[in-house]
DNA sequence: ATAATTGCGGCCTAAAAAGACCGCAGTTGA
DNA sequence: TCAACTGCGGTCTTTTTAGGCCGCAATTAT
């Protein structure tokens, strides 16, 4: 039921954040130290490997010192 | 481990998808149609009782015809 | 050389979302 | 009056996230 392009969507997002973590130069570590989210699901997420959910959404933002908003700028599907 | 501060910020963004439906005019269960999600999650999402993912998100700002970002633009703690 | 860091994937458990269906009380309208 | 609609909550199963830990190959210092 996993829709394709969700999976697509996923990327983008986990694109993103990656883009924006880099920006900062940070670690998986250290942005897992800043958002209290395991560095391994991170590196999930940045793969679009996983479907994050809102209250996760919010934690990345806020350690990325970013909107939620923005975060979700990227255009979908 | 659910947070408080995540609570409320569930129920902010239930309570903004609840403006914007009822701003169209849309019945739980024809918004439900649009967005291909059951009418009874619709309620419970208003309401803020789960924790929607991502793809979710996408689903029913589509349905609303409002992008995610906008979507996200209540301001949460 | 070698020690530390980094990204990443695997594995596990518990909790929760997804998805679907049912039924009811209250409202709306014919 | 009564039929249809509406919001909403409950229940059940399947799938997935959350959350945590471990280890490795590759890169980056020291």
């Amino acid at each position: 039921m996993i829709r394709q392009s969700d999976k697509g969507n996923l990327k983008k997002l986990g694109a993103y954040i990656k883009r924006l973590r880099e920006a900062k130069n940070l670690s998986l570590r250290e942005l897992s130290y800043a958002c209290d989210i395991d560095n391994s699901k991170i590196s999930k997420i940045e793969k679009g490997q996983i479907n994050i959910t809102f209250t996760t959404i919010l934690q990345l933002a806020k350690a990325l010192d970013i909107s939620p908003s923005e975060l979700l700028m990227t255009g979908f599907d």
